[in-house]
DNA sequence: AACCAGGAGACAT
DNA sequence: ATGTCTCATGGT
C-alpha cells in the first residue's frame, strides 16, 4: 500500500557503485541535498573511484565535502572506505565474499557502522538486507506504540529478511523513508496515513 | 532563531 | 552490552 501511495522511488541514483558508498558516508546525519553537493564536487574532480579518492590530499578533500558537514571526520571515513575497496579489488573483487563476512569486513572500516554497512550491502552488493535506520524505527514505533531502542531496532527488524529479494527490500526501504518523511514526524495525529488501520498509535501530520 | 537532517566513534558504566 | 557525548553545516 505504500507503493500505491508513493510510487516507485527509483532509489539511490548514482553513476557508479562506489558513488553509492561515498554517498552513504557523506549523508550520515546530514540532509541529502547537502551530501549531494559534496558528491558533485567529488565527481567534478574525478575523485569517485577508490584509487583516486585514496590518493587524494586529505585537507583538500575536507574542503570539497564541507557542505556535507562533519567534513574532517567524513574525509577520513571516505579515504578509509576508498582504501578498503581498492585493497579488496573493487566492488567486483569484494562481491565474491559471503554476505555475513562482507558485512563484518565493512564494519571494520572506520566510518562504516551498521546502517551504512547494510545500505552498502543492499544497494552496492545487491544483498537482501533490511536497513534498520531511524526512519524504520519511527514507523515501527508508531505501529507498535512502543519506543524502539537501539537493541530492539536491531533484532526486531533483521530476521525475516532471509527469503526476501533485494530489489523488494530496496523499494521497501525507499518507501519507508518517503513515508516517514511525510507522516511519521514527532507530532500526533494524521488522518490520511496509509498505515492508519494498523497504526495503533498515531502518525504525525507534517 | 531554534531545530533538524539516512550515524558513528570514543568512552564510561 | 547499553547509554551519553561529540562531531558540523545548511535549510526551514
Amino acid at each position: 500500500m505504500l507503493l500505491a501511495r508513493y510510487g516507485a522511488q527509483g532509489w539511490w541514483p548514482a553513476d557508479s557503485a562506489f558513488e553509492i558508498v561515498a554517498g552513504a558516508i557523506l549523508v550520515q546525519r546530514t540532509a541529502w541535498r547537502n551530501a549531494e553537493k559534496a558528491i558533485a564536487e567529488l565527481k567534478a574532480r574525478e575523485l569517485l573511484s577508490p584509487s583516486a579518492l585514496a590518493a587524494a590530499d586529505g585537507a583538500a578533500l575536507t574542503e570539497l565535502i564541507r557542505p556535507a558537514g562533519f567534513a574532517p571526520t567524513k574525509a577520513q571515513y571516505l579515504q578509509a572506505a576508498a582504501r578498503f575497496f581498492a585493497d579488496g579489488g573493487g566492488v567486483g573483487g569484494l562481491s565474491s565474499r559471503a554476505t555475513a563476512a562482507l558485512r563484518d569486513a565493512l564494519l571494520g572500516v572506520r566510518g562504516i557502522g551498521p546502517e551504512t554497512a547494510d545500505s552498502i550491502l543492499l544497494y552496492v552488493f545487491d544483498r537482501p538486507v533490511w536497513i534498520a535506520d531511524a526512519y524504520a524505527a519511527r514507523i515501527f514505533s508508531r505501529l507498535s506504540g512502543k519506543r524502539i531502542d537501539s537493541a530492539s531496532q536491531h533484532s526486531l527488524t533483521r530476521p525475516w529478511t532471509a527469503a526476501q529479494r533485494s530489489a523488494d527490500l530496496r523499494e521497501l526501504h525507499a518507501l519507508i523513508v518517503a513515508h516517514a518523511k511525510a507522516h511519521c514526524r514527532t507530532r500526533p495525529v494524521c488522518d490520511d496515513c496509509p498505515l492508519r488501520r494498523s497504526c495503533a498509535h498515531r502518525c504525525a501530520q507534517r
